[in-house]
DNA sequence: GCCAACGTTGGC
DNA sequence: GCCAACGTTGGC
């Protein structure tokens, strides 16, 4: 089992959001970026634990938990024209991009701004935390993922 | 709204 | 395969 850390910007798809989806499922439509793509479509299991971080938000930061909850399929968005994230390059034969379901979990009483999160020593090291990481879907270690849900809990 | 950092595209 | 131009992300 594998632990992650998916992005959004709550004014696109906030936590809110997939609380209120049937089931509090949702596939994770959109993403564009290779190597987001290819966590969802090799490494993520059904069941791995997800942070849920919202940026652009005020202040940006993990706003709680949800789950990985289904193998990885081809994200439908690619193939309509309609949809800002159509690729006209992707062949329904072949497509180029996968998604994975996400289901919520919980929401955080409070959110763990990435300032906090930057202050903690302990997370040096953390991709969110790298200069210029932009990744929108990123792994996190056992150990990072314990010392952000004990902060979570004590806060 | 700005802009730094990064990713992608496409000409050569 | 290089790299300039362009587009995007995301904090501030």
């Amino acid at each position: 089992m594998k632990r992650w850390l998916f992005k959004s910007e709550p004014n696109e798809f906030s936590i809110w959001d997939l609380q209120k989806c049937k089931n509090q499922t949702e596939p994770w439509d959109g993403v564009r970026n290779y190597q987001a793509r290819n966590f969802m479509m090799k490494e993520c299991q059904i069941g791995d634990p997800i942070f849920f971080y919202h940026s652009n938000a005020k202040p940006p930061g993990i706003i709680g938990i949800a789950e990985v909850a289904s193998k990885p399929y081809a994200d439908f968005t690619q193939f309509d024209k309609k949809d800002k994230h159509y690729d006209p390059k992707s062949d329904p034969e072949n497509p180029r991009w996968f998604l994975v379901d996400v289901k919520f979990v919980k929401e955080f009483k409070n959110v763990l701004s990435l300032n906090e999160l930057r202050d903690i020593k302990s997370l040096e090291g953390m991709v969110l935390l790298r200069k210029g990481s932009r990744l929108s879907i990123q792994p996190v270690s056992d150990k990072e993922w314990g010392i952000i849900e004990n902060l979570a809990v004590s806060k």
